[in-house]
DNA sequence: GGATCACATTGATTCAGATCAACGCAAAAC
DNA sequence: GTTTTGCGTTGATCTGAATCAATGTGATCC
């Protein structure tokens, strides 16, 4: 057997947490394993509802665009993460894999049929269902309200809280360092600014060392407390 | 007895509608109605979450803010409409009153045991939360990427459609009005940005024909078709 | 080794929208 | 009926970030 639930590497943190053995035997039968590589879409924005899945590795984006081609990234999905719509026929946006990944596909029929059958599956949904929008709605402030610096100070707090290596911090200090697992250009979707008024803000904040940056990937928090104001206040 | 699930006029709209008779009963057991008067906040932001509400009668806005009294409009809750952070210990956002309103008030606690106890309750709550994060995510489309001019017509049709009178389209034509529920203040802030920006595109558009405004509050869309492609890309 | 390619940085200039400031206007208060 | 008060509009100016345009840099491929 190709799938399998009982050796699946995000059982634990995924939505599948809330399923016994017996339970994850059947949602087995109802899922494949795909593989995904860097650069191609899962899900396109506008298109029904079809599938939904689990993220097992790699990273994905999501996306919501305008004609032009300007676009917004409203997302982003990372091992035991949810894809997809549930309950709901069409898809308001596009799932791209940001590296090469792994997702455990479900037709959404078959999901919404079995999650209404397995109400703690349906309550662990509505948990991240509930923590996703709280996080949404704080970067609605951020995309609405924020000047260019406080953005960039923001987001990259945000990633160190996300990825920051824990073996790397200082006893004492409050150096922290972590590599993005994005480029400049996707910065900038994300933030609502362009790649060139991100690089200035990043280099501003190299010159005034409270960040440093070995290379274009690996960003050093060096001066956490002046980079926590700069992100609630502008305060330089 | 004040309160009275059967007699509720949301009833039929609001979560409470996935449930029989019996448990209405029970549920109007936990719950009291609570008047709010315009201006007034029902949840603050940071604050422990230890109140779930229907929104009754009246009309609430959803805010965050930065020290310096910036302020982003994180959303808008009608009557029917749920509100409050289940399942989760810190309300991320201030819950202000824009009328003066009604609400159907639980304890989080009890009434995050009580769902936990009704699935199909908890499916309508992951259905209108599944949808809350849908239209929060077109929000961040708006506010990261949208010109003013942009923003202004994506606003007016969203809320025609939320409130276009019906008995006032005209046969044949595409003629709708509107009262807007709130001030230009309030528009600026859900926009993301100042009210003279907001003045200044309204104008524009009432110039150009696309919109006519009786007064201040009042909106009638004269051309969707072109205020259409102006929310959608911009082209005048 | 160079050549190419994909990103990132840096600089000069422009422009959309913010800010500062005055004025208009209608409803409420006197 | 006049004054006040709270919006909303309009105009002049400023500025932060976008845009336009090189230039730098470091991997991959001959």
């Amino acid at each position: 057997m190709i799938n399998n639930c009982e050796q699946c590497v995000v059982k634990n943190k995924a939505i599948c947490s809330a399923l016994d053995a017996d339970e994850l035997i059947a949602i087995n039968r109802l899922s494949r394993k795909v593989s995904i590589k860097a650069g191609q879409a899962l899900i396109w924005e506008g298109d029904d509802s079809l599938i939904v899945a689990n993220v097992v590795e790699g990273a994905f984006k999501l996306t919501s665009s305008l004609e032009d081609g300007r676009e917004q990234i409203i997302g982003l999905l990372y091992p035991s993460d949810f894809v997809g719509r549930p309950f709901g026929d069409k898809n308001e946006y596009t799932v791209t894999a940001l590296a090469d990944s792994k997702v455990c596909v479900f037709s959404r029929s078959d999901f919404d049929k079995f999650v209404r059958e397995h109400p703690d599956l349906e309550h662990k949904l509505l948990q991240r269902t509930l923590t996703e929008l709280d996080r949404v709605r704080r970067s609605m402030l951020l995309l609405g309200r924020k000047t260019a610096s406080e953005r960039v100070a923001s987001f990259l707090l945000e990633m160190s809280d996300r990825l920051a290596d824990a073996s790397c911090s200082v006893v004492g200090g409050n150096l922290e360092e972590f590599a993005l697992p994005f480029g400049r250009q996707q910065v900038a979707d994300i933030l609502g600014l362009t790649i060139e008024t991100v690089s200035r803000q990043m280099t501003q904040l190299k010159k005034n060392d409270i960040i440093a940056l070995p290379d274009h990937r690996n960003v050093q928090i060096l001066d956490s407390m002046r980079l926590q104001n700069i992100a609630d206040a502008g305060a330089a």
